[in-house]
DNA sequence: TCCATCTACATAGCATGCTATCCTCATATA
DNA sequence: TATATGAGGATAGCATGCTATGTAGATGGA
């Protein structure tokens, strides 16, 4: 039985993740947005005019779980969508004057949770530690199984 | 906007963890179990006899997740629950001969989840990470909101 | 042109997690 | 002892995520 289960990355990842999204959940509830809903307006206020396809692509997440979140966002009054000009099976995003006005008080929420986190490293710590994050992100992506 | 995602140790964190877990439900699944309920199992395999509370306290989850995890473990025969003899609110939670069984495999699925995910990292990178982890935990704990 | 195949989305079904409530039993206190 | 408060669980409602399917439009040949 040699498994700690404080000892392991998957169990420890999972426990950071779910602290930091009931945090920023905390934040965000006010603006009337969800974590979900702010990872995707994250990339939308880069630039709207995207398909589901786009989104999909950039969030990786899978493809039914962005149809449901655009759904709930377009319901939510963040967002519309108008017919692909040159695709009939396709559709564009576009922010709504709601959304891009919760782009800075969103994005202020999210980075107070990112510092409350980070509070107790000492000053490289935390690149230190995203790059071994994202090493692992690559061994883990496109080996499903 | 000076908010890169793949900056944000929030965002680096959720996409880990969702690898993390797609990576242990494929090779758990075939066992017939679900990542939530091995975790469970990690805990009920270091002794069994405990109430929902314990767990719940144990495995850092809300009440009403324990009690939902619970309830999909007795329905695929991985626990049984007694009355607790002290108090009649409460039941002891107690391993099946079934989910005994499944602890070495379980565990050594996990394992091998953890060190696909390691690859990429020097020796000593994995304890650091951790470690940095484990005080963003810290930070973040009993602060909600 | 026709058909096989692909692609973009939608939907169904399920597991996790969380917050908010409610019920029952336990306990401390007036 | 009577009552207020607390603790253990269950349940409802909702957001995320995933896999598996289904549908309609797009596309590349034969």
């Amino acid at each position: 039985m040699p498994f700690e289960k404080n000892a392991s990355m998957g169990f420890v990842t999972n426990r950071l993740a779910r602290l930091f999204a009931q945090h920023l959940h905390a934040r965000i509830a006010p603006l009337g947005l969800a974590p979900a809903q702010f990872m995707t307006l994250l990339e939308l206020w880069e630039g709207d005019g995207l398909t589901q396809a786009e989104l999909t692509d950039r969030l990786d997440v899978e493809q039914a779980t962005m149809a449901n979140t655009l759904a709930r966002m377009k319901r939510d009054g963040l967002i519309e969508r108008t017919p692909h000009p040159q695709d009939r099976r396709a559709q564009l995003v576009w922010l709504t004057d709601k959304a891009r006005s919760l782009e800075q008080p969103a994005k202020q929420a999210a980075h107070s949770v990112n510092q409350l986190a980070l509070a107790g490293l000492e000053g490289g710590d935390a690149a230190q530690v995203l790059g071994h994050m994202n090493a692992m992100i690559e061994s883990l992506r496109d080996k499903p199984g």
